[in-house]
DNA sequence: GACAGTGGCGCAACCGTTTGCATAATTGGC
DNA sequence: GCCAATTATGCAAACGGTTGCGCCACTGTC
C-alpha cells in the first residue's frame, strides 16, 4: 500500500537507482531531476524503508537500550539523555525493559541484534561470560559495569560511598549499616567494597544486610534487619531503597535524622520531594546516557576503542543525616 | 560476519528454503533434516534476521510506543504493562520519547512506521488532523484521547474529576481551583468540562488557572496563581503538578489540608510517599497499556475494529484533603 | 575535429529472508 | 506392481532498497 521506490521511479520517469541516489547521495543527481523526483516522492508520500536499506548497508540507524526496570526513577533521565543524543546524530533509540530478569535480558539482545547498530546494556544483571558471548552478535556498550575489553561507562560510586561514610563519621557515627542491593550488580559490590574500606580507615564498623531488590518495597521490608544491626546510620544501595526505609522507620516511630541517619545513592527527583529530604550521592545519569551513545557510535564508526569512562559522583547533604545520637538507640522495638 | 541462512544451508547440505522452513514452518521439514539443520545452525550461532524476514512477510513483530515524557512517572507502569503484554504475544516493544514536542512526535511515527507493525500513541499532543494523516502510514492506537474512527483507550477522567469535586464539596468546599494541564491534552479538556459541570451542579464555583506543563516544577510555579483564586481546595491536572503545588504551599507556610485541600489525578507511586499523602484519582495505567497492545494486535490481525475502550477511574482519599476551613484563608501572603 | 575527462543516468547484482510452484521420493490402496 | 496421494526438498521470484560498473552525451582542450 505505501509507495515504494519503484512507484516513485515509474511516476517520475527515471530508474530506481536515480531515486535511490536522490535520497542517499543527492550530489550525484542532476538538480532538475532531483527536484522532479523529490516532488513526485512528496506527492506519493514516499519514504525510504529504513529496514530494507539496512539490509544492504548494514546500518539501521537505530540503537537499542536495555534496562532492568523502566519504573525505577533512576533510569528515565538516562534514557532521555541517550534519546536526545542519539536523535541529534540521526539515530533512533529503542528502549526495552527486562523486569530485572537476566533471561529476558539475553532474549532482548538477540531480538535487537539485527535491528539496531548497537546495544546499550544498562546495569546488566547477566554474567560477564554471557556479555562476552553476546558482544559477538552486536556491538555493546555497558553502563554501570566495567567489562574487560568492552566500552563501558560507570559512575564512581566508590568515591561516592567513601564520601558518604566520611560524612557520617564526621557526624560522630561509629556503627553504620549498609543496605545491600541486588545480587549480580557491580555497583553493589563496588559500594560495599569502598564503604567497608572507608569505615575501616575511620575506625567505624560497617554491617551489611541484604541482598535486596532495588525497590522501595524492599527498602521498607529491610527496615527491621537494618535496626537489628544497632547502627546509628545507614547507607542504602539506592535512593529508592532509602526512601522505602524512611517509610518503614516512620511507621515504627523512629525519627530521622535524630535517631537514625540515612544516606541514599542516585539523587533521583523523588529524594527532594520526600520529608526529610534525602541526603544522597548524586550520580550523573544524564551524562552517562550521552556518553554511552557517543561511545557506541564512535566505536561503531572507527577503530574499536574500548575505553572505560568513569563519571564523577557527588555527595548532596540534605536533611536525612545528622549527628549521631548521644545514647545509642535501644536495638529493636516491636 | 554473523551467520546467514546461506551459511547454514551450505554447512548442512540443504537448500536455503529448507533452512528457512526449519525455522518458520518446522512441520514441513523431515524431523531428521530438521534436527541436523538446527544443530548446525546452533553451532554457527545463526539467528534469523528479523528485518529481512519483515521485508517479505510484512510483519516485524515489533510495536512502537510513543510517549511525551518517559520521566513522567505516569508512564512507566503503562510502558511496563504494554511491554509484558507484547512479549507474551511474541512481540517486542520499542519505546520512544518526544520531550513533549509535537514535531518530534510526527518524526517518530515516520521513523517507526516501517519497523513496527503498529504504533501506540500515548497522550499525543499533535492535532487530530495529523493523526488522521499518519494512520495511513501505520496502524495506530491512541491512548488518552479518543479519535474518530481509530481504536483508542481512554480513562474515564470525567468520572474521576466529578467524584473529586463531589468529595471536596462534601467537605464543605465552595470555592475550588482547577490547576490546568498542557494545551492540546484531551484529558485536560475533559477534566475541565466535567469538573465545571460537577461544581455547578453542587453550587460551588470553579476557577481554572493554566495551562501549565504537566510537571512538578510547573505545579510549584503555579502556586501563587492558585492562591489568588481564593479557593479552599484545588484539583490538579495530575499528581506531579499537585505535588509541585504541595511543595510551593509548604514553602509559603500554608498547611495542607487544614488551610487548603489538594487533589491530584493519576495515583503515581510518588503520591503515597510524600507528606501529606496525596488524595488523588487513580487511573488504571497498567490496564491501559495492556488494552492498547491488545487492540493493536487484534486490529492488525482481523477486520479493522475501531472500538473505544474506556477504563474506569477511582478516587483514593488520603491525607491532602479535609474539611473546608471555617474562616476563608486571607488571599495571598508574600 | 579527434580525444580525454566528466556528469548523469541505467543496468543488474546483491542484502537475508519467505513462499508458490515444480519435482522427486515415498507411501498406501487395490 | 501400477496409480494416486502424500511428503520432503529444490528452484527462483519476490520484498525495498543500494551500489559498482558501464554507457552515453556533453564539455573543453589542443
Amino acid at each position: 500500500m505505501p509507495a515504494t521506490i519503484r512507484d516513485v521511479a515509474r511516476a517520475s520517469g527515471v530508474h530506481v537507482s536515480t531515486v535511490s541516489r536522490t535520497f542517499s547521495a543527492p550530489h550525484l543527481v542532476n538538480p532538475d531531476t532531483r527536484s522532479r523526483v523529490l516532488s513526485t516522492a512528496e506527492s506519493l508520500g514516499y519514504r525510504p524503508n529504513r529496514a530494507a536499506r539496512a539490509l544492504i548497508t548494514g546500518r539501521t540507524h537505530n540503537i537499542g537500550l536495555i534496562v532492568a526496570d523502566i519504573a525505577n526513577p533512576f533510569f528515565p533521565p538516562l534514557i532521555k539523555a541517550a534519546e536526545s543524543q542519539a536523535r541529534s546524530r540521526d539515530y533512533h533509540l529503542f528502549v526495552a525493559d527486562t523486569n530485572e530478569d537476566p533471561v529476558a535480558e539475553e532474549d532482548l539482545v538477540h531480538a535487537l541484534a539485527k535491528q539496531v547498530d548497537g546495544v546499550l546494556l544498562c546495569s546488566p544483571r547477566m554474567s560477564n561470560d554471557l556479555i562476552e558471548k553476546l558482544r559477538k552478535e552486536v556491538p555493546l556498550v555497558v553502563v554501570n559495569r566495567p567489562v574487560e575489553g568492552l566500552p563501558a561507562v560507570v559512575m564512581d560510586v566508590a568515591h561516592g560511598a567513601r564520601t558518604a561514610i566520611e560524612h557520617l563519621v564526621a557526624h560522630g557515627h561509629r556503627d553504620i549499616a549498609l543496605l545491600g542491593g541486588p545480587r549480580g550488580s557491580w555497583t553493589n559490590r563496588e559500594i560495599r567494597r569502598s564503604a567497608a574500606l572507608a569505615a575501616k580507615a575511620a575506625g567505624a564498623t560497617l554491617t551489611a544486610v541484604g541482598p535486596y531488590q532495588p525497590t522501595e518495597a524492599a527498602g521498607a521490608a529491610a527496615c527491621d534487619a537494618v535496626l537489628e544491626t544497632g547502627a546509628t546510620a545507614v547507607l542504602a544501595y539506592n535512593d529508592l531503597m532509602a526512601i522505602g526505609l524512611l517509610e518503614g522507620l516512620h511507621d515504627r516511630g523512629i525519627r530521622v535524622p535524630e535517631e537514625l541517619s540515612v544516606v541514599g545513592i542516585d539523587d533521583i527527583m523523588l529524594s527532594r520531594l520526600i520529608r526529610p529530604k534525602l541526603t544522597t550521592v548524586a550520580t550523573p545519569t544524564a551524562a552517562a546516557g550521552r556518553a554511552a551513545v557517543d561511545m557506541l557510535l564512535q566505536h561503531d564508526e572507527e577503530t574499536r576503542t574500548t575505553a572505560l569512562v568513569t563519571l564523577q559522583t557527588q555527595l548532596v547533604v540534605r536533611d536525612s543525616t545528622g549527628p549521631a545520637p548521644a545514647e545509642p538507640r535501644t536495638a529493636s522495638r516491636p
